[in-house]
DNA sequence: AATACTTTGTGTTGTTTTTACACTTTCATT
DNA sequence: AATGAAAGTGTAAAAACAACACAAAGTATT
């Protein structure tokens, strides 16, 4: 087994967009005593330690690689969380007490937040224990979790303001509505329908494909993608985003 | 003494701003032998470490105090850098040894930037030997403080489009010519005076004085000040910022 | 006292972007 | 053949943006 420094961590918060909610991905936490009996249980955000000589960017990879089996996804560092205090309810020091980790030991945690479709994803991958929770659901988390998921978010919608990442929560290829649907969901808002359209039109790295939605009950939309490549050459340009 | 993490340290990328240029403050770095020869000088950024039980913030604020003598002053938090070999440069290994520090051991350094107005500081304090050095002249520093400061400025120019922190490189009260040729500087652009003005006279968190320029070989310009009262209860109107 | 110098402070016009708003088309289902 | 459901499309009024020049108010110089 690698060995890993035991005061870093990196704490991702793996959001999915299921074209209805935004979710965040959850693990489940169960502490039993020696007999088996269940402590308590309750859930955590993804998270693990940075191996020896591993840099932080390759452990959220590694994590998010080991929970969905994807590569290439979206990934952001956002902020670093290291109170002095953040391990410290009762349940928590239970836990580390039973890993024979010190709790009163700070960890610096590395927060990174990542963005899917929950499409992608087969959550039955490896048989983890993790599920989809949507983010206005998720209830009190283990550590200082509720604090990194709501910074993560605070970052998140931040950023999508600024840059084009909402394609990242969609299948390769989407109509328009469900790339409206992802703004407004994320920011809470409401767009007009030919506003919206006559904005992105204007973006040159949303491709539209030769290739319509198969199968809806109704008349199917045009299908496009994101070029990630006509963005990196062109965002000098753009100036404000959606909205 | 108190005792500090050897693990965690905090590296603030402190921005002063002269009505001419950018700057940041650095801080001499000369290791001698045993006989006073002098094996090396460079610079580093300002950093500490963090003690036991101290909040990262905390240990910030304590690093902006100790250099400027100021306290609440503008600080974000903006990247954590943890790569394995940030402190690996020869001359790094050296001092670190010197220190009597495990060079191998990996350091996590959580970044902040600050900004202030130079006016505000004197550097005399405590007799530190720090300098102001223009973002633009900037050599090649310790570790892997270049990088540091990369980043720090990327950061800085990214919050200063959508957040009003421009008026915290300035002194209190300051000019409308003043505030522009923050922005001119720090995005390096240029702006129309008219058409500027008309663009801050929307933000009703910008407030003018009674109170003018005084000493000055041409009219005098009328001051304003920050609000930051007025603009947490108004920003959720407010969209784009300049540019 | 007059003049030179320097920076402040102000308005209009044409262009672009934003906002508000409704109906027809296309497909699957019954 | 009719129904249901989402796709796709244009226009007009309002707001924001970009480009542009000159008089006013103070200090310094003579």
């Amino acid at each position: 087994m690698v060995k890993y420094s035991d005061y870093i961590s990196v704490d991702c918060v793996i959001f999915g967009f299921d074209f209805e909610k935004l979710n965040v991905l959850l693990v489940d936490r169960t502490l039993s005593d020696a007999k088996g009996n269940e402590l308590f249980t309750d859930m955590t955000l993804t998270g693990n330690h940075i191996y020896e000589g591993e840099t932080i960017q390759a452990a959220a990879d590694r994590i998010l690689f080991d929970l969905t089996g994807l590569k290439n996804i979206y990934l952001e560092q956002f902020r670093t969380f290291a109170h002095p205090d953040r391990l410290n309810k009762e349940n928590d020091r239970k836990w580390l007490l039973h890993d024979n980790r010190d709790p009163d030991k700070r960890i610096v945690s590395i927060g990174y937040f990542a963005l899917l479709s929950t499409q992608k994803v087969t959550l039955e991958w490896k048989g983890r224990n993790v599920k989809w929770v949507p983010v206005d659901e998720v209830g009190e988390l283990a550590f200082d979790h509720n604090l990194i998921l709501s910074e993560a978010l605070k970052a998140m919608r931040s950023t999508i303001l600024h840059e084009p990442i909402g394609f990242e929560l969609l299948p390769t290829k989407f109509t328009l509505s469900q790339l409206q649907k992802v703004y407004e969901i994320i920011l809470d808002t409401g767009f007009d329908k030919r506003n919206f359209r006559k904005k992105v039109s204007r973006m040159s790295y949303l491709m539209p494909l030769d290739e319509k939605q198969k199968g809806v009950a109704h008349k199917p939309a045009r299908l496009y993608m994101f070029s990630r490549e006509v963005y990196e050459n062109t965002k000098k340009e753009i100036l404000n985003f959606i909205v």
